[in-house]
RNA sequence: GGUCCCGUGGUGCAGUUUGGAGUGCACGCCGCCCUGUCAAGGCGGAGGUCGCGGGUUCAAAUCCCGUCGGGACCGCCA
């Protein structure tokens, strides 16, 4: 077997010369005849071109070893765009070590390849610069943020992954007992519970790079399986662990892009909403949105008849939005549970036109344009409804609108607090945990836990916090309830019974019987990070082997039906599925 | 559960609005020529179930219905 001494791309002039051997991939040929062609043989370190003088039959994605002299490339023959441009292998013999069928799709990445087809063929996917790169990227992130972890004093534990179904939270995936027929293990969701069982075990800080899994439908950044840094610490603060996530973030960023990011900005959850109308707001970009609730009081227009009103400017968007984009864009509000959009140009003259102008007042119209500070060629763009709706809607079209790409500019991280302790109030009266039922409410607010009624539940906040960067979600984190008084009447304001408590949470609870440190914690995704710090749309590109968007591989025809006798063994019998 | 975009030689696209012979572009592939290229160049060639099924029509890549696959999003993701 040929010994490799050197990687294609990282020989330099100090190497002319050198013998060398390297080993690759047959990147771009230029073959001019029987006597000279020029192979460019990639591996992940970079390109190296090899000059041959004899006849050889290689062809692109060959697998070979070159051995060589290192040269100096002729007077005026270097190649600028390659790191290895100014020299060359020469007097090279070449051994073939594996023939190649012609690539399934182009090797270059100058043009975009279908998704199906790049998962399908992901191994010769993975061969290309791109895919080269991030996942290496995305191995610096993982051992950047071990590194820190533990230089801050956390130790790596692993968790099950085969493990009980909570009825709370996201769709289980399950995987059948064989020797426990009918029973079922849950695959982890997160490894929530445990990790609040280390703390009782007085492992004191835990982490680890944590595999989740939930059976919730797939999006740009959203894959049934993703990893996270989870952790936990006993006797800290939520001020504890947003310096212990930002310490990590910071290390791994520093890590992958060369320079640390400054200190992260908060910001509550309520002025997110309102300013933002997200609970992950972008803030790399403004457009922000405008309360004008005031200005309609006692108005005559029977669209602005209701508890909220409010706009975002769209400078310049006059010119950019024609009817038939508004119209589009107001199916769009439509769709996301508003009743229509109210939209203005603003004219020549810098006076609203539109077609509700007829319904406002004079006053009314020259406030709207007042308060977003509109001008000539900007337009308005308003929603009027209960105020969840309006900011829900506005933030959705403000992101439409305006967002740039997920990567581009600065890394904007935001940390979101005060988050509400209940997310809805059901129809019984009610209140639905936001997080989840062991979050603690924020010291100030608990002593509203005694007298809330019906929406009141909804302004009493909670110790959560969201780690939020350009737009995205990267994690989330509580301070935990340990003692039993408080835990108890949460679960009675949720309904659940000490016996429904029991049954689901029950050993969570009897640990607690046993002496439950304070602690707090937190968890992000790993491939949102490493997403973003790549410069990439979506966290399929981050990752190895993903899922398509319907949860298939391509590759591996995963999901399968799985035969008779496997049923059998498993105590399984399918029912077709209802059509 | 819902909305939207896409599906045409191996790859990426144009052609679909306004139906008229599988028409075109770029890359790749095969063969020949070529001793300094680097997205090499020149000449020639092969390669198609226009995703699939049905309908309308004298005639469908094109119009209609259904379906499958890929993507973006809403819901969902405590």
């Amino acid at each position: 077997m040929t010994i490799r001494t050197h990687y294609c791309g990282e020989l330099r002039p100090t190497d002319v010369g050198s013998q060398v051997t390297v080993c690759g991939w047959v990147d771009t040929r230029r073959v001019h005849s029987e006597h000279l062609a020029f192979i460019d043989l990639r591996d992940h370190t970079g390109i190296i071109q090899c000059v041959v003088d004899e006849k050889l039959d290689l062809r692109s994605e060959y697998v070979v070893a070159i051995s060589g002299t290192v040269r100096t490339r002729f007077k005026g023959k270097s190649n600028e765009k390659l790191d290895t441009g100014e020299i060359e292998i020469g007097d090279c013999d070449v051994q073939v070590l594996s023939v190649a069928e012609p690539p399934p799709f182009p090797m270059h990445e100058r043009t975009e390849v279908d998704e199906n087809i790049r998962l399908r063929h992901r191994y010769v996917d993975l061969r290309k610069p791109r895919m080269q790169k991030n996942l290496r990227t995305r191995a610096k992130v993982n051992s950047s943020i071990r590194a820190s972890m533990e230089k801050q004093g956390f130790i790596e534990i692993e968790t099950p992954m085969l493990i009980a179904s909570t009825p709370e939270g996201a769709r289980d995936f399950v995987v059948p007992s064989r020797l426990h027929p009918t029973n079922f293990y849950a695959l982890p969701q997160s490894p929530q519970i445990f990790k609040q069982l280390c703390m009782v075990g007085g492992l004191d800080r835990y982490y680890q790079i944590a595999r989740c899994l939930r059976d919730e439908d797939l999006r740009a950044d959203r894959q049934f399986e993703f990893m996270q840094l989870d952790m936990e610490a006993s006797f800290v603060s939520q001020e504890d662990i947003i310096n212990f996530v930002t310490e990590a973030v910071k290390d791994a960023t520093e890590t992958v892009s060369g320079s640390r990011p400054s200190d992260i900005p908060r910001m509550t959850w309520l002025e997110a909403m309102e300013r933002y109308g997200s609970d992950k707001p972008d803030v790399r970009f403004g457009m922000e949105l405008i309360d004008m609730t005031g200005i309609f009081e006692g108005t005559e227009a029977n669209v602005f008849k209701v508890s909220c009103v409010k706009g975002i400017l769209y400078k310049g968007g006059s010119d950019v939005l024609a009817r038939n984009a508004i119209d589009a864009l107001t199916e769009k509000c439509q769709n996301w549970g508003a009743k229509g959009l109210a939209w203005f140009r603003v004219g020549e003259g810098g006076g609203l036109e539109g077609a509700l102008t007829k319904f406002m007042s004079e006053e009314e119209i020259s406030e709207v344009q007042n308060c977003l500070s509109a001008e000539s060629g900007d337009m308005v763009l308003m929603i009027a409804d209960e105020r969840k709706v309006v900011n829900h809607v506005l933030g959705l079209l403000r992101l439409e609108i305006g967002r740039p790409p997920v990567h581009s500019g600065e890394l904007e991280f935001l940390w979101i607090t005060e988050f509400p302790l209940f997310g809805d109030v059901g129809e019984n009266g009610q209140p639905i945990p936001a997080h989840h039922p062991f979050t603690m409410p924020l010291e100030e607010d608990l002593e509203k836990l005694d007298s809330a009624e019906g929406d009141e539940y909804l302004a009493i906040r909670s110790q959560a916090y969201d780690l939020v960067l350009n737009g995205w979600e990267l994690g989330s984190g509580s301070v935990r309830i340990h003692s039993p008084e408080i835990q108890s009447q949460i679960f009675a304001i949720l309904g659940i019974e000490k016996d429904e408590a029991q049954e689901k949470f029950g050993f969570l609870l009897d640990a607690f019987r046993y002496g439950a440190p304070p602690h707090a914690g937190f968890a992000f995704g790993i491939d949102r990070l490493t997403a973003i710090l790549s410069g990439e749309e979506n966290i399929r590109e981050v990752i190895a082997f993903p899922k398509t968007q319907s949860g298939s591989d391509p590759l591996t025809n995963a999901p399968t039906l799985l035969d008779a006798g496997h049923l059998e063994e498993l105590g399984l019998r399918l029912t077709p599925p209802s059509t």
